[in-house]
DNA sequence: AGCGATTTGTACGTATGTATG
DNA sequence: CCATACATACGTACAAATCGC
C-alpha cells in the first residue's frame, strides 16, 4: 500500500505539476488499481512525509484535494482511509434507472457494433481538428425490464481502450474509472439534455423512442473526453441525475 | 471594499470556527450586501494579511474556498476578482430548457402561494424531525412559450428568507446563491429524477403534465437544503443537467 | 476516569516559482 | 527588466479528537 504510493511517486520523478498533485495521483492510482480497497488505512501524514520528498503541508494539500473528491475521508486521531463506495456501479453516470425502492436498476449491456465516424464539423468542434472519432452502439437491458439504445462517440484511441475493456468485463464497463485508469483522464463535469424525439436511429429495435439523453464529458482541463445519445422508450421508471460525480 | 471586508472581521471576533472561514464569510457578506459586485477586484493576499491578523496562509485558504464555491477568480500576477455570472440566471439549476441556439431560455417565474406543509414522514426523512416545512408554489413561464409548475420545498426558516428575497427581486431568485450568501449553506450536490407522469398537482393549469422533475439539494454536510417538484408539460425543447454547480 | 501517544486540523512565517502588466 | 500578485512548498507549532493502556 504504501509502497505502491512510493513507486508510484517515484515513477513520476519527470511528471509536469505540482507535487501535490503527483502525490494526489499517485494515491489514486493505488486506489483505481485495486491495490487499495474501499475502507483500506492509508498512511499518516508523517509516515508520508517520511517517506516521500514532500512536506507535511503538501500532503495536507494532496490528501484534501482527495477528500474533496470524496475518494477518501479523515478523522483526527484515526487517520485517513479510502472512502466506501457509496454506490455500486456497472455503468457511467448516465442512464440509471431508479427502481421502486429508490434503488438503481442493474444494467445489461450489449455491444452491436463500432466504427470510425465520418469528420463532421460537429466532431471538430467537440473534439478538436485531426481528431478521428469512432462510435460504439450498445443496447443495454434496463433489469431486463426495457432496453434503451447507445451511441458513444470519442477519439479512436479512448475507443479502443474500451472496446478491449469491454470485452474482458463482459460487456460492462464505467467509462469514468476505465478513462481515469487507463488514460489518466479525470471527468469531472457532464452536461447532459433530455428531450422528446420521434425519430428512430435503429428501426429493428421495434420501438419508437420517447426521450433522447445526450451527454458531454469534460475533463479537468475542459476538453470532451466522450459524447453519449441515449435512447429512451417511453417507461415509467425514474430516470436519475446526480451533479456528485464520484466514482 | 477592503474596511468592509475588516469590519466584518472585526465583528466576528467572538465567531466560532476556524479564521479561514471568518474570513471567507467576511468577504461572501461584502458580495452579498452589494459592497462587491462581479468583476472587482478583491484585496491582494498581502494587503489582507497587512490589514488582518491573519497570516498569508489563511488568507490563501479562505480565498482558495471561495474559488471553489465559484464566487472568485484568480489569475496569477493580475489578482482576485469577484467572478461574473457567467450564466445569466434567475432561477437555479433545475429547470433551464435550451432554445434552437443552444443558449438557456429565460424564464418567469410567478409566485402562486405558500404555505406550512403538515408533517409527514416523507419530510422528517428528508429534514429531520422536528423541523417546520414549508411549500412555495410557483407557475414558471419559459420564454413564454410554455409554462411549467413548481412546488419547492424546505424547512420554514428558508422558505422564508426565500420570500422576502422574492418580493424585492419581481418574483425570481436563485435560490443556491441565496442560500450560499444568506444562510452559509453552499449546495454541493443535486440530486434530480425525471419520470413520466400522468398526475396533475394544478387541475387549472390547462394541460396534463408529461415529466415530473424532482430534485434534492444537499448542502456541504449532506444536509437536505430544499427539495423540488418540477411538472412539465409535453414540449419540444432539450431541457439541460449540469453536473457543476458554480454559480 | 485519567493519561499518554497518535493523528488530523488549523495557523504562522518564510521562501521561491511563475504569470501579468 | 522590474514590480506585482498568485501558486507552490517547506518547516514548525499547537489545538482537538481518538484510541489504548
Amino acid at each position: 500500500m504504501i509502497d505502491s504510493i512510493q513507486a508510484r511517486v517515484a515513477a513520476a520523478h519527470a511528471a509536469t505539476g505540482p507535487k501535490y498533485q503527483i502525490l494526489r495521483d499517485a494515491i489514486l492510482g493505488a486506489i483505481t488499481s485495486g491495490e487499495a480497497i474501499p475502507g483500506m488505512r492509508l498512511p499518516t501524514e508523517a509516515e508520508l512525509s517520511k517517506l516521500l520528498p514532500y512536506s507535511l503541508g503538501t500532503i495536507q494539500k494532496a490528501y484534501g484535494q482527495l477528500v474533496q473528491d470524496g475518494v477518501v475521508v479523515r478523522s483526527r486521531g484515526r487517520g485517513s482511509f479510502i472512502a466506501p463506495i457509496q454506490r455500486q456501479m456497472a455503468e457511467p453516470r448516465h442512464c440509471r434507472f431508479l427502481g421502486d425502492d429508490g434503488t438503481i436498476l442493474p444494467v445489461y449491456p450489449h455491444l452491436v457494433g463500432h466504427q470510425q465516424v465520418r469528420t463532421e464539423r460537429r466532431w471538430t468542434e467537440l473534439f478538436g481538428s485531426g481528431v478521428k472519432v469512432a462510435r460504439i452502439d450498445r443496447v443495454i437491458s434496463i433489469n431486463h425490464e426495457f432496453e434503451v439504445f447507445s451511441r458513444f462517440f470519442a477519439p479512436q484511441a479512448i475507443t479502443r481502450k474500451l472496446l478491449n475493456r469491454a470485452r474482458n468485463d463482459a460487456e460492462s464497463a464505467n467509462f469514468k474509472l476505465i478513462m481515469l485508469r487507463e488514460l489518466g483522464m479525470p471527468i469531472t463535469r457532464i452536461v447532459q439534455t433530455i428531450v422528446r424525439t420521434d425519430d428512430n436511429p435503429k428501426k429493428q429495435l421495434g420501438w419508437r423512442p420517447h426521450l433522447v439523453l445526450e451527454a458531454t464529458a469534460y475533463t479537468g482541463e475542459g476538453e470532451v473526453a466522450y459524447f453519449q445519445e441515449i435512447y429512451i422508450p417511453p417507461v415509467d421508471r425514474k430516470l436519475l441525475f446526480d451533479s456528485d460525480l464520484r466514482l
